[in-house]
RNA sequence: GGGCCAUUAGCUCAGUUGGCAGAGCAGGUGACUUUUAAUCACUUGGUCGGGGGUUCGAGUCCCUCAUGGCCCA
């Protein structure tokens, strides 16, 4: 991002010179330290309980609302857990005091303020300060006009709502939207529910290298970086996969990460150059066993978000509650899009047939691909709205995944989709070393070099892979894409922080 | 990569066939002894995304660039 030298607003100005003014009057506009008995939540939890009218609290938060009745002055605290009336009165805080307040204090500013718990004379519960103090003065004010609550919803009148200004400033973003901050609790919660879930059936998390000197484990162009030092290139990791293995090499028997892959393409509303991946692999399974436990771990998901089996997403039901419909990609596509691609053992008459429902096949797609991008992807994918897995998928576009016997054309794979999203991919891995190096070295022969699906060759791994690799079920899924779903948004900028955008000038 | 749409005050938005750039909120000054979008009076604030063109005259029409959004590949 570009930084312009700071002119300060007209707005910005008038802000500044209270800033002098405070100090002239002896206050410390940036105080040290601050003190804080309760949260407005939990100060808000204890009278509601007591009607106690001697509670003292000391509460700390950002000014939302200022209203100035002349003797007596209103406000509204906002801290992480809530928000609560103030009522100062000139003849409680002492008249130097009121005079500060009405004449240097502004929305945004961050206070301390101590005083008992009572009801207003409309019953609304409210500090009658005693003490306040400047924790931290805004020089900025923030993109937000007035609000009110009404039965528990907060009502905008004037809210900061520009998509491209929101991400660019996030945490202004953050200051005035409460939801915004919800769905990144939500992400939270999501990660460490995962986290859970895996833990408690014997899952290891571990971290492997995001600077590889080789990248590999899905298809994808990788961004480059050099090390001065060493003088060598490395690579940012595309995925975890051929790390993730190497540990199963290494007796360790179910692994997990959760980290950032890195992808050198498009920006659009589901994808963002780098991304929160979560792979795991599990020795003894195959990938009918990965489906049963995709299932589990999206049950067990949705209960503890929801407290149900159910969410929903873009107006559609989604049900997390019974086993997943499953459907060979060669069923999905014969029911969609009405072609048996087994009828089309070729790139070129597959391309045909394409050609002949209405289809666009891009130029020079090997069969395998003509089968994913866009025989699935424009005809299978929008359709599957309920958790599917999609299985059986072409070997040409999974070189790590293990063959279906006596199929010389599928493997072992299932990709599965939600609300007409792909949201994740696994296989029954593959273990046969000699396998793995003939399936690179078609890979290679398949694809020119600045394909996404070309790689280097990663002789270690198959090194590795011949010290003996037990049979296994792997399986990734995108962080950001789960946080979309159970969050119910529809672009992964409003589930990342700090989304990538171009620099503006 | 292609198409369409958007960009006007700090925020949210109007702006007619091309004819003096507006509103609400925020801000400023003042009034007001418990208000709830407080209210009332007065009031400040603009490189109309940047650049170029057409025209007596451009926020408005044309070209171009930038950023963002949506759709397609």
């Amino acid at each position: 991002m570009l930084y312009m030298a700071w002119e300060p607003t007209p707005l910005e100005q008038i802000r500044l010179e209270k800033l002098d003014q405070l100090r002239e009057a002896g206050v410390d506009p940036y105080p040290l330290r601050a003190e804080r008995s309760h949260t407005i939540a939990e100060a808000l939890a204890l009278f509601t309980a007591a009607e106690n009218e001697e509670l003292l609290v000391i509460a700390c938060g950002r000014l939302v609302s200022l209203r100035d009745m002349g003797k007596t002055i209103f406000a509204h605290l906002e801290d992480e857990s809530g928000r609560i009336q103030l009522f100062f009165n000139r003849d409680l805080i002492g008249q130097e005091s009121h005079q500060i307040i009405r004449k240097l204090i502004d929305l945004g500013d961050f206070i301390q303020v101590s005083g008992t718990l009572f009801r207003t004379r409309t019953g609304e519960i409210s500090v009658r300060v005693s003490q306040w103090t400047l924790l931290s003065k805004a020089i900025t004010h923030l993109p937000t006009g007035k609000e009110q609550e009404v039965d528990g919803q907060i009502v905008r009148y004037s809210a900061f709502a520009n998509v491209e200004d929101r991400y660019r400033q996030r945490y202004a973003d953050l200051a005035v939207n409460p939801q915004v901050r919800e769905v990144f609790r939500t992400r939270a919660r999501i990660v460490s529910l995962i986290r859970r879930f895996l833990d408690d059936h014997g899952f290891l998390e571990v971290e492997t290298p995001i600077m590889q000197p080789l990248y590999g484990g899905a298809a994808a162009r990788p961004f480059i970086t050099h090390h001065n030092q060493l003088k060598q290139d490395l690579y940012l990791r595309i995925a975890f996969e051929l790390y993730l293995k190497r540990l199963l090499i290494g007796n360790l028997e179910r692994v997990y990460e959760i980290g950032r892959d890195f992808r050198n393409e498009g920006v659009d509303a589901t994808h963002n150059p780098e991304f929160t991946q979560m792979e795991f692999y599990a020795a003894y399974w195959d990938y009918y066993d990965v489906m049963a436990f995709v299932e589990k771990m999206y049950a067990f998901l949705c209960q503890e978000l929801t407290g149900g089996t159910t969410i929903t997403y873009q107006g559609h039901t989604i049900e997390f509650g019974q086993p997943w419909q499953r459907l060979t990609l060669r069923d999905a596509i014969k029911q969609y899009a009405e072609i048996d691609y087994m009828d089309y053992p070729t790139a070129e008459s597959l391309a045909e047939a394409i050609r002949d429902i209405g289809g666009h096949p891009p130029k020079g797609a090997t069969w395998g691909r003509l089968i994913d991008k866009v025989l699935l992807g424009n005809y299978v994918e929008p359709r599957l709205i309920q958790p599917t897995f999609i299985t059986e998928y072409p070997r040409d576009i999974s070189p790590l995944a293990k063959g279906i016997p006596d199929d010389p054309f599928h493997v072992e794979r299932f990709e599965y989709f939600i609300a007409a999203m792909e949201m994740g991919n696994a296989f029954t891995e593959l273990n046969d070393p000699l396998d793995q190096q003939q399936r690179f070295e078609d890979m290679q022969r398949l694809y020119a070099e600045d394909d996404d699906e070309a790689h280097p060759i990663d002789e270690d791994y198959l090194r590795a892979m011949r010290y003996g690799m037990p049979p296994n079920g792997g399986f990734g899924t995108g962080i950001d894409r789960v946080t979309m779903l159970f969050t119910d948004n529809t672009t992964i900028r409003e589930v990342l922080l700090f989304p990538h955008l171009r620099d503006r000038e």
